[in-house]
DNA sequence: CGACTTATGTTGTTTAAGCTACATAAGTCG
DNA sequence: CGACTTATGTAGCTTAAACAACATAAGTCG
């Protein structure tokens, strides 16, 4: 029902769904995401509880759009366009992974949300699985012989797993040092995936 | 044809007025008055022109309503409450009039708009005397004998001359010294207005 | 001068936000 | 248990914002 947040046009939708997202980020720096009811979010953002509903079914659509949002923004403030395989652009991703990772962690509380970061997770994923699969499926040359979408789901996934990895490490490097190395772990399987081989070891 | 800001229930329309004040005062920290068009405005505060013309008449009218906002809000944070003639909160308004075009010089471009600074005046004295007409009228006592409309408008002038002259004091000493100098003179103005008789020298 | 641009208002239609009311479910407490 | 509260989700009606289109006026420039 919701049309995608990048092609709406009406300003009052922008508004609506821009006030509801930052209210959800506010909300998010003083409160666990399972603490904050719908209520919360439409009394923060000044928006009829019942609009809500026109934009996203519950709470958790309006995590994953928020938190696709800001890794968008994040991507478009430093010019980052993946047309499928670039390391270039791979690179990037990898990087605004690693740092939006840690930019939400500080902005949030995380501490009293145990229960709920799978959910942050799985709005990252699919923040990076879009970009992905976006990309991979506006390339000029042949299709892939596995679907986008199953590649940039893999991808996305492994990308994440080692983000999130790095990130709990007790030493905990500064992301450029480790951004080389997933990228080495990830690559193949973009290669892989994109060469014209199907049934090859 | 617009409601009175004060009185407006409906999200909306407090939404869209803020926005267009919020945008104003955000170009007036750039532009002169007269550079600014109903189409910047809006474009600013991403709000349709056509929209526009349900709520104010002409940018002049939004100025007006901005400055009484602005104005208002300074009283509010300062808990001041006119009734009529209290010498306290009359203190109140005259120092607040002191910071409010002291402010007002500080966060716009009056340099280039010595032309259209009379407009900012004119709305500043009308915050003031909306807001003394008000505590005016609404006195249990008995009501002056000359309207309060005539008495506000007089004493609102007479309190934005004096405040106008200290402010353009190559001295300028602090506010807080010229309040008890500027309330002498205009409270013989409210005390004379609401007082039983009528034609005595 | 006349073509062009830019700003200002106005009108009518479409669309989204506000709001009330209702239905349901989950939890709380006596 | 049953009354109470709170959160969630839905439906229909009302109202305001968006928008396109038009008309007008005031420059500007060749």
């Amino acid at each position: 029902m919701p049309i995608s947040d990048c092609e709406v046009r009406d300003p009052r939708v922008r508004r609506t769904r821009q006030l509801l997202q930052a209210a959800l980020l506010d909300l998010m720096q003083t409160k666990g995401f399972d603490e904050i009811s719908v209520h919360d979010i439409t009394d923060a953002a000044t928006i009829n509880r019942a609009t809500f509903y026109d934009h996203y079914t519950d709470k958790f659509a309006l995590l994953d759009a928020t938190i696709a949002g800001g890794f968008h923004l994040m991507l478009h403030e430093r010019n980052v366009h993946f047309d499928g395989t670039c390391p270039t652009a791979a690179r990037a991703i990898i990087l605004a992974a690693c740092d939006y990772l840690t930019q939400s962690h500080n902005s949030s509380d995380c501490n009293r949300q145990h229960a709920f970061e799978p959910l942050i997770d799985a709005a990252i994923v699919n923040a990076i699985r879009r970009v992905l699969a976006e990309g991979m499926k506006n390339r000029g040359d042949a299709p892939p012989f596995l679907s986008p979408e199953m590649v940039s789901a893999t991808v996305s996934w492994a990308i994440y797993g080692a983000v999130k990895q790095w990130f709990y490490t007790p030493s905990h490097p500064p992301a450029e040092e480790v951004v080389p190395d997933i990228l080495q772990l990830v690559m193949p399987i973009l290669q892989k995936a994109l060469s014209a081989e199907p049934h090859l070891a």
